[in-house]
DNA sequence: GCGATGCTTCGATGACGATCGAAGTATCAG
DNA sequence: CTGATACTTCGATCGTCATCGAAGCATCGC
């Protein structure tokens, strides 16, 4: 049954099999991030923040001649935009697919045991809440989505999210401009994978937008040089408050995925 | 235990910066990735199938030797599995998270236009239906999925899937022993971003036994050199049977996500 | 035992690319 | 204008790693 690949391996020894090239070229988009420098500069546009090149030299310990390059070799990849603001280049992540992809990496890879930091004292805050890259993550960001989802807020079918009626009216009660969201070009709900819980939290406008109101309100700050955000006294009541669980009976298994340390 | 990755040498570069070193390591699996002998080797195993060092050599167009050590440093770092069959050694994927995140760089990939090949003759029927990894991917995957959740058979929040108790009736009377896979570690049932049609797929043990299904019974067959999947004239009917779609007025949106050309 | 096949290890070569110094361009602040 | 900051480009160096030839080990078929 599965045999006749043999046929394969008597093909051409030596040198180049002309077809079997298909689908999308991984090795490109694994060699801008196979790069420790690289790496470091996007794991830092992760927290959302627009960087100058001299910033990004600085958290990837390399000079600025390097890191320029780097850079312009992450621009022509597409996985970064530059923004040109009187002497300063302000760098960022390209667009919310390119955050994605890198959260989906870093669970990837937390979940192997590959850390560069062997599990700092900065983590337990980054596990609790953290920016990805515009939305929130982390334990909280995994919360709200349940929450959204538990309160008919969201009506989730796969990946493929959809904010009901009475959600229109609750996020709109919330002052969140749902026209201008629906307006942009992105998707308005959208799933991301935590890297820490392994469960999705809500990315997409509405979920930036739902960060910028936490921030705005004051019931959370983003730590100074950090992914990390922490809550206020007042946030996280107002958070519990907003974003309600089903009670721990009722509560569904939460993951199928058995975890074991 | 999965320490010894030093295999790879994280050189420590000169100008090591020793803060903001917060969060997974991407740059090791990108790296592995990165090569493209090695991305050759592991897009050939998200066919699924088990492949010699040979075939593999072959695919990637690379001598036995130069695979050899591609394939270690793979297995080092967690990507791949090997099992030895008398002076055969063949090669899987590690497990189905790494097929996850590989089908996830393929879809980024894809959508920016990432292409080895410029979209071949093969093309149309990797779209139309083709392995990932275990399980059933491309236009047919996504249609699955769209009609499990139709018809209530699984029930989907956010990214967390679970069969109903009349789909766990269903799937026992089409045959599918389902003891036996909730007595697995791995998850029953996980979504699987589709690259070509960017939205979900049903994976996880059960996605893999509707595969198998599928062939057992011979309504689908796999492509020799492909991860293509072509469907019998029976198939056809007895796939459009199993799995029904909405009414096409009743069509939710296809996707919040608008593709544009 | 023998030869053949499948694969790994060793060693040498060669190439690519990450790195930084130095020089060049752009913008701002006087 | 001058000097300063932010960044890019050029050029040279140097390390690392992919690559393959050759030899070594394991397994099969006989």
């Amino acid at each position: 049954m599965t045999i006749e690949v043999s046929v394969l391996a008597e093909g051409k020894r030596r040198g180049y099999h002309p077809g079997m090239k298909e689908g999308p070229d991984i090795a490109l988009i694994g060699s801008l991030i196979g790069d420790p420098a690289r790496a470091n500069m996007l794991t830092a546009l992760t927290a959302g923040k627009a960087l100058t090149a001299t910033e990004l030299a600085g958290t990837a310990g390399i000079t600025l001649q390097t890191a320029s390059s780097h850079l312009s070799k992450l621009e022509a990849g597409g996985l970064i935009a530059q923004r040109k603001q009187g002497r300063h280049r302000y760098f960022t992540l390209a667009d919310d697919d390119v955050g994605l992809m890198i959260e989906g990496l870093m669970g990837f890879a937390a979940y192997r045991g590959f850390t560069r930091h062997r599990t700092g004292p900065k983590d337990p805050a980054l596990r609790k809440a953290r920016v990805c890259y515009n939305h929130l993550a982390g334990d909280y960001g995994v919360r709200m989505l349940d929450s959204l989802i538990a309160e008919e807020v969201i009506s989730g079918a796969g990946d493929t999210l959809q904010l009901t009626a009475s959600g229109t009216d609750k996020m709109t009660a919330l002052g969140i401009d749902l026209p201008a969201l629906t307006r942009l070009r992105r998707p308005v709900c959208r799933t991301c994978l935590d890297w820490s819980e392994r469960r999705s939290h809500l990315a997409g406008s509405l979920g930036q937008a739902l960060l910028s109101l936490f921030l705005d309100k004051g019931w959370a700050r983003r730590e100074p040089d950090s992914r990390a955000i922490r809550f206020t006294g007042t946030g996280e009541t107002e958070f519990a408050k907003l974003f309600p669980l089903p009670a721990p009976s009722t509560v569904e298994p939460r993951h199928q995925h058995t975890v074991e340390a």
